[in-house]
DNA sequence: CATTGTAAAATGAACGTTCATTCATTTTAT
DNA sequence: ATAAAATGAATGAACGTTCATTTTACAATG
């Protein structure tokens, strides 16, 4: 045990006022000095962590990117389903965009904007693989349209964050029927 | 005529100046004298024709979302057939997508984040209309899935934001075939 | 157990730069 | 000659980053 109440690392605490004040404000409105306020600590104090606010930036990124990877592929066990498969990741993708909202918005955010290198953008998308192998198994079985993984990313994964954004700005709620609908949508969208 | 070789108006210039540095280095990094500078003006100048730097990015993005709506629908009339309607005016949108190339991608990025006013997001929504009533259409003749149009959205028009980001990144080439395949791909998620 | 020594962690004022915006002046158009 | 348009140096605020100083953590010592 340590001394405050809550402590459990600043530079978690900083990752977190990143993110926040990232999807509040946008990159281009989050200066240091509030991110610094919002994790608790002092301005200069970013800096034992984190080189400069770019390499910030690209390691809540990354950080971000590597969980929601993780919990694409969470308890993922290849059967002789590509459709079971599929569902399988596709929701728990579609779980970690609704429960770590923060989380997902912040992804959304840099993945269209020139706010990330593209050096830890592909980094970032290292963790896809099984994802893109199980695409190919069903192209091989002429079950999944044979295009290029990048439409099919486009037409399964990507209107998620479309969802989200628009539940975010109140326009919309996501209701379980919804998400049920959604995943029908992307499953006849891919398929032949 | 005038005076100068290319003088067609400052204020279109700066339009473009603002999409173009926007989009290379995003709003964080699109300084008004840079703008200025690739316009083709002073510094200065930028405030006869704009308030401020946030008032410029809205009335870019109205106008750019303007232009989307008004392609999206060029040349549309309604037929009887709901699938003729939905392929007219999809490949609207990808055409300009894919020609409009810059402006896509201005809109793409300023839809991801919160650079805009929630006003001027709401203002250039509105032109939509024509294509939640041909949806509608299409749902009371159960031909459309009976979801909301957000979700529709989500999974016809969004994607091609996500293709365009792509082959911009140069991971991928949008080849005639693909714009086919993306068509269906549209089509078979939104059908019942 | 209290005291001390020491290195790491944290601080926040200060620095130099860059930014959006203004305005006295000049240029252009009529 | 006059008014409108354009200029670009000047301004003050805000930013990212640094660093001399203080605080904290804790092992060694008596």
């Amino acid at each position: 045990m340590s001394t405050t109440p809550k402590s459990k690392g600043k530079q978690a605490a900083l990752v977190r006022a990143t993110i926040s004040l990232v999807n509040n404000s946008g990159f281009h409105a989050a200066p240091m000095a509030k991110i610094a306020a919002l994790a608790g600590v002092s301005a200069g104090t970013i800096y034992r962590y984190f080189e400069s606010k770019q390499d910030l930036i690209n390691r809540v990124y990354l950080e971000v990117k590597a969980a929601f990877s993780a919990s694409a592929f969470r308890d993922y066990v290849e059967t002789d389903s590509v459709e079971e498969d599929f569902k399988q990741i596709w929701h728990n993708i579609a779980d970690f965009k609704l429960r770590q909202v923060e989380e997902a918005l912040f992804l959304s955010q840099c993945d269209n904007t020139p706010m990330i290198d593209e050096a830890s953008r592909q980094e970032g998308l290292r963790h896809l693989r099984p994802l893109l192998d199980l695409w190919e198994r069903g192209q091989a079985r002429g079950i999944i349209r044979p295009v290029s993984p990048y439409l099919l990313y486009a037409y399964t994964i990507y209107p998620i964050a479309f969802l989200l954004n628009m539940q975010e700005r109140g326009h919309h709620d996501i209701t379980p029927d919804q998400v049920e609908a959604a995943y029908q949508m992307a499953w006849n969208s891919i398929t032949i």
